[in-house]
DNA sequence: ATTATCCATTTGTCCGACAACCCAATGTTG
DNA sequence: CAACATTGGGTTGTCGGACAAATGGATAAT
């Protein structure tokens, strides 16, 4: 049937769940309730609703999904910012099951990463240059190439926070969680990798250390273009997409908890 | 009670409903789940994992908010690929959780809006040029400056979609997303911006028509420049955290939805 | 063949219940 | 009196069952 031809659109009622979770949210938002504050019982949310606590507890999960509520040890909800490296976990994800391709990803780190470095070699504290050694001095020492992937990571990351710009940061994160199980073929597949990987790393300190903002962004290039030559002698194709495998085993452990 | 020093770490199990979530989300991820495919219903869900189908639920809303699974009109579920707006939706409200200063913004958009441009440049086909060049059309005839500030986001998001580069595309999406409201105020507030806006733009169709990658680069750092003069000049402080109220307005309606 | 009607499914919501757990207040012991 | 052990109330995680509303598909009527 379709009778006359219809005057309105539908009316959409959200599911009480959503109501509960759009609500809560937009409190927090607002500032009325601030990270670190408790959030009521599900008792004390199901008398404010008026809804039934299994209803109070599918909001809930959404919130708690997108990280804007936490449970402490004691399982209570409290208000929380949402964590960077849980957006960029989720990031990761979403590039890869759209399949990027390692062009794509090489491409913009080249850009974050240069950016994130001229920021972090004009701010470089004497600390954050101990740091960067301290990295350093692990990955000479590092038993194998998944630890020295690893503490790449950690490196790009700590340059990423010397940067004192967390747009850049968190912009930068996803592509570098990419990278990391990359290197680890690279490393494995070519020879030279490692010493060039800890020369440029070396400069790039050295740089910071002199507030050196030209050299810095010259070693971070040729850093990434180390990346993509190693890439293509460990066999890798630039324009296949990622692999999926890349993400499972970034484990969905922090995902949820 | 503390008994003799225990020798053994607690045992964590994770509640069940984030282990039903866990299991669906291994399941995308390694493949066997593809976008687009029916999630059997919940009945099914609760006769394979064993679980209660309030368990169930609780485990599919935490799917549902991370984007992976989505609910059809008819609200059966099925599996779906996170979608870029909400992902930087969520980044940007963190970003102002956080409380980014403007110069943060803007000096992260500096890089991302330029390298971006740098890549549209390159491949700009005919299509996108006459997209453009619409986009600017529209704005010359736009009505008010709300209407001119989202037009604008349009613009920097047809670029970002032109360089055909997916990692850079979402990285400056959350960034992009915080500039309109304040487009709006410099608009209200300054009266050549709206001029040098327009032929900003202009110059950068020009230039992506021309494949001419040096003058495209140059034009969207005057651009961004132009923002932050016109930023201050509207008496807006650039070490100012972001206001909250910049995200309240971007709706919960597309976060849960 | 098209339209209208009916029925089985499925989701959203509700109610009530209970075990495991946490915290704090209480009592106990050195 | 202080440190410890115990107890009890409150909270969360999970369960079972129930029902209205909405949906999709099958069936009947035009």
């Amino acid at each position: 049937m379709h009778g006359a031809d219809d005057r309105f659109e539908r009316i959409q009622v959200a599911p009480a769940y959503q109501q509960v979770a759009e609500a809560i949210e937009r409190e927090i938002l607002a500032g009325h309730l601030t990270p670190g504050e408790r959030l009521g019982t599900e008792a004390d949310l199901v008398r404010q609703f008026g809804v039934n606590r299994s209803t109070v507890r599918e909001g809930i999960r959404l919130l708690e999904q997108s990280g804007l509520i936490r449970r402490d040890q004691s399982r209570r909800l409290f208000v929380s910012l949402p964590r960077y490296n849980r957006l960029a976990t989720r990031m990761s994800r979403a590039l890869v099951l759209h399949q990027v391709t390692f062009r794509e990803l090489w491409e913009a780190s080249m850009s974050l990463e240069t950016a994130t470095v001229e920021a972090a070699a004009e701010r470089a504290s004497p600390e954050d240059i101990a740091e960067l050694e301290d990295n350093i001095a692990k990955m000479e020492t590092a038993p194998d190439s998944q630890a020295i992937a690893e503490l790449d990571n950690d490196f790009h990351a700590m340059i990423a926070r010397i940067s004192r710009n967390r747009v850049l940061q968190l912009a930068r994160e996803p592509a570098g969680l990419l990278f990391t199980p990359t290197l680890k073929i690279i490393l494995d597949e070519v020879a030279v990798a490692g010493r060039r990987n800890l020369e440029a790393h070396r400069k790039i300190v050295d740089a910071c250390r002199r507030h050196d903002i030209e050299t810095a962004r010259l070693w971070m290039q040729r850093h990434i273009t180390d990346w993509r030559r190693g890439f293509e002698k460990a066999g890798q194709q630039l324009d296949d997409p990622v692999e999926r495998t890349y993400v499972q085993h970034m484990g969905l452990g922090g995902a949820y908890r």
